[in-house]
Order: C-alpha cells, then structure tokens, then sequence
DNA sequence: TCATTTTTTGACAAGTCGTCAATTTCAGTA
DNA sequence: TACTGAAATTGACGACTTGTCAAAAAATGA
C-alpha cells in the first residue's frame, strides 16, 4: 500500500462519478430530477453504496458547489492578483465572476436551493463550513482590494463606511443578477437587453459612486476587463471546450496559475 | 343567488384558510415542511378537496406569493406617488422595499422556491402570468420615476444606458441582498454588521454614480426616508400587530391608498 | 319526495429517502 | 492454495410523498 490501495482508489474515483453523475442530473432535471435510486441506477451500483459517500442527498448537492466554490476562490484569487490599481483589480475579480458563471452555468442554481433552509439544515457541519470559509475568503480577497486602494488613496470610505459594506454591494448585485438570470426567462419583455453588460456597468456606477479613482467616466474599464479576459482565455488549453463541466475543463483554468487553496 | 352563493362563499374562504395554514407551514417547517396531506389534516378536510382549489403544491407557494406581490406592487405606486423630486422618490421606492420585507419576512424564500426551475415549471400559466405582471408593473412604476428625473433634468443617462438598466441595478442589487440575508445566518462573521443599512448605503451610492442629483453628499436622504417611514408607520392602524402576516394586517397598508390591481 | 348535479372522500398507484440485516468480496495468513 | 475475519455491497423494507379517481355524500331543483 504505497499511498493508496486500489480499492481506496476505486472508491475515490466513484465519487467523483456520483457528483458528475448527479451533476447532470441537477443540469438536465432540476433538483427534483435528482434522485438517488436514479443515480444508483445509472452508475450500476445499489443505493446502499450512495449513501456510503453521501449521508443524504443534500449532501451531493452541497458537494458540488463547494467544488465549484473552490474554484472560484481560485479565480479571485488570481484576479486580486492582476497588476495594476486596485479598481482594474476589481475589475478584474468581475471578469473571474463572469468566468466563473461560464464555466459552472449551473452554480447559481445550485446555490439557490443550498440556500433553502430545510435543505442547508440537513447537510453536515464540515461542508457548511467549507462553503462558509469559501464565502468568506472571497469577501475577504475582495476587500483586500478595497483596502489597498484606501492605503493608495484611491478611495476614502465615507465615516462608518467598512470595505466590507462596499464589497456586500458588489457582491449582492451580482448575486441578485445571477439569480434573477438564472430563474428568468422573460427579462427582454422588462426591458433589460443585455442583463451581463448592465450588471458590468451597474458595479462600475457603483464604484464611481464611492469616488473610487481613476472613476468609469476618466477610465475606460471595459478595456482592461477585455485585455484580462483575452490573456485568461488564451491561457485554456482548450477554449471551445463543452460548456457543461465534466471536472476536466475545471482543471485547465485552475492550472494555469495554481494558488493553494488549503481548507477545513 | 345576489352575487355569490352561500355554497361559493364557504368555498371562497376555504381556499383563503388553506393559504393561511400553508403560510404558516413554510415558514415554521420550511419548503419541505408543506405538505398537502398535513395541510388537509389540519384544515379537517380530506386531500381531494385540497386539489380542488389548487391543482398541485407549487400552485399554492405561488398563489402565497403572488399575495404578496400584489401588496408589493401596492406599496410601490404609494411610493411612486410620493410628492418630491425623483430621487427622493426612489427613496420612497427604497423605505416601500423595507416595509415589504417586514409585513411579509417569509417572501423571499417563497421566491427562492419558486426561482427553481423545476418548481416553476408545475405552476399555470394563469399565475405565472400574473407574477410576471406584478414584476413588470413594479419595474415600470420605478423607471417611470427615473425617466422623470431625466425629463427635470436631475438625471442624464450615458449613451445607450436606459431607465430599465438602472432599475435593474437596484433591483438586483435589493433582490441579492435580501436573499443572501434570509438565508444566511453568519453575515456578522464576514464584517458585514448592519446589512439593511449597508444596503440603503449602496443603493444612494448606486445612483450617486449615476449623478442623479441631488446627489447622497448634497442632501440627506436618510432623513427623507425616516420621515416617509413614520408616516406610513402613522397610517397602520395596529403598528405593533404580530410580523407574521395573517391577511388582516396586509388590508391595513393596503387600504390607505387603493390603488387598483386589476390583473390576470 | 325524488332525480340530478355537484362536492367530498379516502383508498390507491407510483414515487421519494434513508436503513439495515444478510450476502458477497476482499486481504492477510497458514 | 485454502481459510478466516473484516469490510464493502446489496436490495427489500418502512415511512413518507404527491396526485388520481371511482364511489359515497350532500346540495339543488322540480
């Protein structure tokens, strides 16, 4: 037994085809599409053997967004990284959020029922906290930002004012976009056209509305966010890959710049 | 035979008892908490004449919505309607937002479960439809504020910008954050410790962005918003009646200002 | 009073999830 | 290779869903 048995081996491998599985499942047939017995089916095992990785369904689906959480943190990271003043930074994070949505398409929808409280309540404390070290990481990554551009002065926060509150906008618009994307089908009849652009321009309004220098009307930010998505697009190796994950086209973002992402 | 049998009557309250004993459930026991058979237990009725007034569960967590969103859209022409210059009126818009939240806490997990796709799809059309109305008509009711302040000249959108994309703004961004507060219990964790204040915050700074004058520096918008809170408050005939809505505070609200809701 | 229509009922089918005793497979030893 | 004790796997099972529908009960009208 050099460092893991075979049999060790197998199981890990099957998990992974439990989430892939039950991730398609969730894509194809919404969450009452998910069925343990179905996946139990597909995968010739019986169900008994399910609940020998996942206590519940539950914890699938919690799962499956702290491997999507995962990697997002990896992308802010990296966008928090990008060189330049600390709004092309955050700029940058937006372009790592819009990434994000296109690698996992299903993430928010994921994230939408985790957050039903009968069906958080079931999941176990180890995965809870995960998710929460994942949320609170990114906050935390973001706010970085935030107080670099204080520290430049770029920014002075009105008194009472934390980084966090301003990060709590940004990260409630979007979160608030997403979902609404995700779960309506009817937002042209509304009015709203390009609901990605908006969202891109709302989060620069709202900057400028912190006075965050260099503001949206003396910089051309939509520059900088289609330099960095260029230079990432080009770091896939394969960019026209199936937009449903299936874990591989993961690992070709993740790769490219590996932060470790140590947790729980 | 007036105008509705005696028959209709007790029919027509039935169905208002069932919504009452649903509302309740799901905010108690949450979305798995509802159930058909439980609500016929109590109500002492058997399960076939719970199906005659709703053809499947989903159909009753969108009709308790719908409810509310009706009461919602209310609010918001009250709001509309509100005499001053139009960002005061957005303002309004904001204080409507918040009283909504606190007449009706439980709505936006109702939305939630029903943003689920697979949930949404078992509704009818007929109610579906008339969500979609509530939504569009609230979205008008707030662009129509903001093509006002165009029209003064308080407010000068960029090139291809429109009212809609600006509402979608503060509508993700309220949307984002309400969910992301009634779902998640460590928000003091990450720094964010008065999150209804950091999101009236963000909003004034939103516009701010925009140069919607008066901008949040040149006058207090935070005095405009208690005064129209205490008035509305003045209005409510039992202010300190229990949160949880039981049908008879929503008249309260409602009926200070009829405006009529004609729809489906 | 009785026939017709409407409403109500609850047993039922079909489907969940999660459990657990019994069976099969595996790994190490003689 | 044969055997034995531990570990993994199975699928029938109980308890719960939702939604249906023939039959029973109630209301209506003549």
């Amino acid at each position: 037994m050099a460092v893991l048995t075979r049999k060790q081996r197998e199981v890990r491998d099957r998990e992974s085809r439990i989430l892939d599985v039950a991730c398609e499942m969730l894509i194809e047939h919404g969450y009452h599409g998910l069925s343990m017995d179905r996946i139990a089916e597909v995968l010739e095992y019986s169900k008994g053997t399910m609940y020998q990785h996942f206590s519940c369904k539950e914890e699938i689906i919690l799962a499956l967004a702290n491997a999507s959480l995962t990697d997002r943190l990896a992308l802010f990271r990296r966008a928090a990284a990008f060189p330049g003043r600390p709004r092309e930074r955050i700029v940058a994070v937006g372009v790592a959020s819009e990434f994000f949505v296109r690698l996992y398409p299903h993430h928010f929808r994921l994230e939408q029922v985790l957050r039903l409280s009968s069906v958080w309540e079931k999941t176990s404390p180890e995965r809870r906290q995960f998710m929460h070290h994942c949320e609170s990481q990114c906050v935390g990554c973001v706010s970085g930002i935030v107080r670099d551009a204080m520290a430049s002065g770029d920014l002075t926060l009105p008194d009472g004012a934390t980084p966090e509150q301003l990060v709590f906008g940004l990260w409630s618009m979007s979160f608030g976009a997403q979902t609404i994307l995700a779960s309506s089908t009817s937002l042209v009849d509304i009015g709203i056209g390009e609901p990605h652009r908006a969202l891109a321009l709302n989060q620069a309004r709202l900057l400028d509305g912190y006075h965050w220098r260099p503001l949206s009307t003396e910089f051309d930010y939509e520059v900088t966010a289609e330099r960095i998505a260029t230079e990432w697009s080009a770091d896939e190796t394969k960019p026209a890959d199936s937009q449903i994950t299936s874990g591989d086209s993961t690992k070709t973002i993740l790769s490219t710049k590996p932060t470790s992402a140590s947790a729980t």
